[in-house]
DNA sequence: GTGGTCTAGACCACA
DNA sequence: GTGGTCTAGACCACT
C-alpha cells in the first residue's frame, strides 16, 4: 500500500497498480474524490507529470472519474471494482499456473506446494 | 514453447526464458549441443545479433556453455538444471501468493480458487 | 432542448448554447423575460457564477438585453434572431461539407448519404 | 493535409486527427514506416513530446503500431481504415442533421440547402 | 537512431 | 485550487 517504486517497470505503471489497488482495497472508496495529482505526486514523490499520466492511463479503464475542474472521484459502480478484482486474480491464477506447468509441475505438485508456502508462513 | 514473442519486454529476454524453458522440459538434453546462432536467430525470425545476445546472458547462468570452436552446448551439470528449476518455481509462488493476498484473498481462498482452475481444466 | 450537459466542454458554453437554441426555435419567445439567473441555474442544476457566465456571453451577440432593474428579456429584434439561425446552420453545413470532403466523399456521394439517413429515420 | 493548427482545440488532438486523414486519404499508405517522432514533430513544429502523445493516442485506435525500437508503421488492417472512415463520416453526418433539425431545418429543407451549396462551388 | 520515460517549470481555462 | 497542455531537455534500453 505504500509507495514503493523500483526502477525496471516505468513508474506511472507502478503508480498505476498502487492506486488501484488502494481502490480495490476499499483505502479509497467508492464515490469518494481522489485527492489532487498534485498531493499524489507530492506522496509518492514523483513529479506531478508522472502521477497525471497514471491517473489518464487509469481513467481509461473506469476506475475513476475526472471532473473537469472539481478533481477527480473513484467509480461509484461498485461492481466495476469488484470485476477489477477478479480478473486481477484470475489473471494471477492463470499466470501462475501456466508457468508452473511450464516447468513440469502437475497440478498436484502445485497444489502441495502452495500448502507448503501457506503454512510455512503463517 | 514455440517462438511466440510480443514487444512489450525485450525481445533478447523473451528468447532467454525459451531457451531456458527449453533446457529445464529437456526439449534440450543435457550435455547436447545447441544449434547455431543462426539457426536459431532463422527458427525464431530474430535478428542474429538479437540471439547472440540472447544466449550469451544465459551463459552468465552457466546452463549453457561456449566451446572455442565447436558452438555451444547444454550444461552436463544436472543439479544446476534442477536447482534453476526449483529457483523460478519458487519465484513464481511467492509472486503469486503475494499478489494474491494484496487483492484481499486470504490463502484458504487462493488454495480454493486453485482447485477449481485445475479441476476446470482437467 | 433539456439541460443535458457532459463533461468534455466548459459548462458555460454548454449553457449558451442551449439557451440560443431556446430563443431559435421560440421556447424562449421574442421580448419575453428570461427566468433569473437563480431559477436558470437551479433548472440546469449548475452554479450561479456559472450560469451568469453563460448569460453575460449571450448578451454580447444582442440575442439577451440586460434592464437595469427588471432582469434579462429576449430580444425584440426579430431579425437578429433569424440571423443567427441562419449563420448557425450555414456554419454546420460548411464544416460539414469540407469534412465530408476531406475524408474523400464527393457531393453526389455526400447527398446520397444524407438521403439515406434521412430516408432510414422517417 | 498539411500541419495547420489552430489554438482552441489541445495540439496533440489535432495532430491525431491530421495523421488519421492522412492514413485514410492514402498519404500514408497501409503498411508503411512513419516517420520518426522527432521528424514529425520538426514538420509540425511542435515539440516531440507533443507529437508523442498524439501518436500514442492514434496507436489506441489501432491504425498506426509500434515496433519497439524500429518505429511505427501504419496497420496492414485495410478494413479498419476502411471502418474508420467510415465511422467518421457517420458521425459528421449524424452530428450535423440533429444539429440542422434543432435548428427547425426540415430534411427536405436540409437536402436543398446542401445541393445550394455544392452547387454554389462547383 | 528509434521509441519510451521522466523531470522541471510554465501557462491556461474553469468553477 | 483543480486538471490539462505544452515545452525543453535529459537519459535509457533496444536493434
Amino acid at each position: 500500500m505504500a509507495w514503493t517504486l523500483d526502477s525496471d517497470k516505468p513508474l506511472y505503471t507502478q503508480l498505476m497498480e498502487i492506486i488501484q489497488m488502494r481502490i480495490i482495497s476499499g483505502y479509497y472508496q467508492s464515490g469518494e474524490r481522489l485527492p489532487s495529482v498534485r498531493e499524489l505526486a507530492a506522496e509518492a514523490s514523483v513529479n506531478p507529470n508522472t502521477m497525471q499520466k497514471a491517473l489518464v492511463e487509469l481513467e481509461r479503464s473506469g476506475l475513476i472519474i475526472t471532473q473537469r475542474t472539481s478533481g477527480r472521484i473513484i467509480t461509484e459502480d461498485k461492481e466495476l471494482i469488484h470485476q477489477t478484482r477478479k480478473q486481477l486474480a484470475e489473471g494471477h491464477i492463470q499466470y501462475f499456473l501456466q508457468h508452473m506447468e511450464e516447468l513440469g509441475f502437475s497440478r498436484k505438485e502445485i497444489l502441495s506446494h502452495i500448502q507448503t508456502f501457506t503454512e510455512g508462513d503463517g
